[in-house]
DNA sequence: TTGAAAGCGCTAACAT
DNA sequence: ATGTTAGCGCTTTCAA
């Protein structure tokens, strides 16, 4: 029994209706410049027709390549309550469809390192390239690079190594939170960073003490914690708990290198009778959905999730086609969300745009 | 130049160095019984030698397989703050990775039901089957069987089709927290539903109507509310407006369908007076983690999401390997988590457990 | 139990 | 601008 009429068509049953040979059909498919208009016309209608899709392992195999990216994160951060990662995935998924690339997530354990829990599409050569979102160890960076397949980090730097990488503007946001706090007359202004080992929070670190130093005030180093193990809410809590309990100067105001631990702080007023923003101005930096619910509602830095993860798919296309191994940083903007929990009136102010190409953010909530 | 010694090896290496043809080596990678013990042995240890690992498009060309699974989700439930499907999803990879397959993630948008949107998998034909997770337009579901790939619903039933699925044990929970009330004392019990259209919603609102009915007691429909347009945390807080509003006799306790509409109901509560568990017992469904953070700490039925995730994959492994289209439904079992919020001791307590292959759950935070 | 050879559906030289 | 043809690296009859 012949099921050749119920199989979906082939490049030659193009070719055949289309009285064309399957490399023009392929010229086509593949968009090259060197096909006439007229004959395009007809293939492309020929291929509507007969509802033809090329099919990818056929392809795969005759271009040596996979159409697939890799889209490496830990599990640890990927369950996070907030769905920080998930929406920079969501916009890779995005802006991948348009490339016509499909992405391969997976995660990895933070702890695992070996050579052996490699994912395996490295080993069975099932992408084209590799995205990592977040922290991770760098023996894992090494091992990707070892298979010098193009790769991208998103949110994490590797200064040592040559890899490029998508970040947000943690230095842009850092000011336009310590300088709003300024210009509501703050001048002691306290710092809750939980790790400072990792590359964002030191940047917002560095960028709070230079902008204090900046406009002439010390960095009073005991409104300040940075040495927590973790940057989570419990952090948050404890940072807390240090530095506003210094005798004699209180700080009047603290800037939370993200929202987890800013709401951990705030926690830690309310139990303690510490009246936010009347007399502690709190502002924290990620945006997340929970500084809505709190009350008052917290102050904070949004940054564009989901243009983070397309901006680096972007990147990685370009990197796979030009094969020039060309390193970058991308920065996207950020903004100042003010509410509630600092004293000011409500606003929105963007941070410099550092690079244009921030890409187009999907279904922001 | 040639680059033959930089490339990966392919199974003519493997052979070649093995003594064997091609065609030996295949069977070895397929692991079909017909190869003696000490030519499998030779071939493995080659391929080891080599670190040979067969390329997935050449398989699939050959084989008529792409050795992937499509996995849709609504974006809207993917960005959720409780990662409920992002842990399913989680499952779902990491038992995907077992029978060594890579699972493709889109997510489409609710509303969309156009053709046209079809998740490019299905056309390139690059999946040997689909899992779909959560609530889904029915539209989707007839253009995923129309191509009659193997197909099976997470956390979502589509009754007037006979479509696999996985759900969790949605009867056996809510038994457990109807019966758990009545142990506790509690005759006036309400229930908040949200939306009732949801299946799971409906069923967990069916079993506490014949909780009760077993136990003689009448459902008073002024402590019931299904009504409201979703099931979120503002539903929770406006249905509880309505239901504790009623005059004369209200509910001791409320079983709320979700712990989002528990925590909205919950702050209802705590703006109103109300206090929990003094006045009102308050038991959710799922075990979220928002749940631990509240104060008192919210009873709920806790849901072994890894393990939906894994076990879909299982089914959908089985339905892809026989061919055979057989319709199942598997529950995964559930499990009462008793904290503060409804008044009782500190327990867990087992659903009946409806079927023995909930499997492994990974990573349970 | 093993081998030879014919594809799978494309792409990419190379010719025309 | 279009056609011919030789692979890409596997699986799968079919023979031996």
């Amino acid at each position: 029994m012949r099921k050749r009429s119920r199989v979906r068509p082939t490049i030659e049953d193009v070719a055949a209706k289309a009285g064309l040979s399957v490399s023009t059909v392929s010229l086509v498919l593949n968009n090259r410049s060197n096909v006439s208009k007229e004959t395009r016309r007809r293939i492309q209608s020929v291929i509507a027709d007969l509802n033809y899709h090329p099919q990818r392992s056929a392809r795969g195999l005759a271009s040596r390549s996979s159409g697939n990216i890799g889209f490496i994160l830990t599990s640890e951060h990927f369950s996070l309550a907030e769905p920080f990662y998930t929406r920079i995935f969501l916009g890779s998924e995005f802006e991948a469809r348009k490339h016509n690339y499909y992405i391969l997530l997976t995660t990895v354990d933070r702890s695992v390192s070996g050579t052996k829990e490699l994912p395996r599409f490295f080993l069975e050569h099932n992408v084209d390239g590799i995205i990592i979102a977040g922290k991770i160890g760098s023996s894992w960076i090494e091992h990707v690079r070892q298979h010098d397949l193009p790769l991208i980090l998103i949110d994490y730097e590797f200064p040592s190594h040559h890899v490029s990488s998508v970040m947000m503007d943690n230095v842009g946001g850092a000011r336009l939170v310590v300088e709003h706090l300024l210009k509501l007359g703050h001048s002691k202004i306290g710092f809750i960073g939980g790790d400072a080992k990792h590359p964002s929070i030191a940047a917002r670190f560095k960028t709070y003490c230079d902008t204090l130093t900046e406009h002439g005030i010390e960095v009073n180093e005991q409104w300040v914690n940075v040495d927590e193990v973790g940057t989570g809410f419990e952090n948050g809590y404890l940072a807390a708990q240090k530095i506003l309990n210094v005798h004699a100067l209180k700080p009047t105001a603290v800037f939370a290198a993200n929202d987890a631990m800013a709401l951990g702080c705030m926690k830690y007023c309310n139990e303690t009778g510490v009246s936010v923003p009347g007399s502690l101005a709190l502002v924290g930096f990620d945006n997340v959905e929970s500084g809505l619910h709190v009350e008052p509602r917290l102050t904070t830095v949004n940054v564009h999730r989901e243009a983070m993860g397309s901006v680096a798919v972007r990147r990685l296309v370009e990197m796979i086609n030009e094969n020039g191994h060309v390193v970058d940083k991308t920065t996207t903007p950020v903004e100042l969300i003010v509410r509630e929990s600092c004293g000011g009136r409500w606003l929105v102010q963007q941070s410099p745009q550092i690079d244009a190409s921030a890409g187009t953010p999907v279904a922001v909530s």
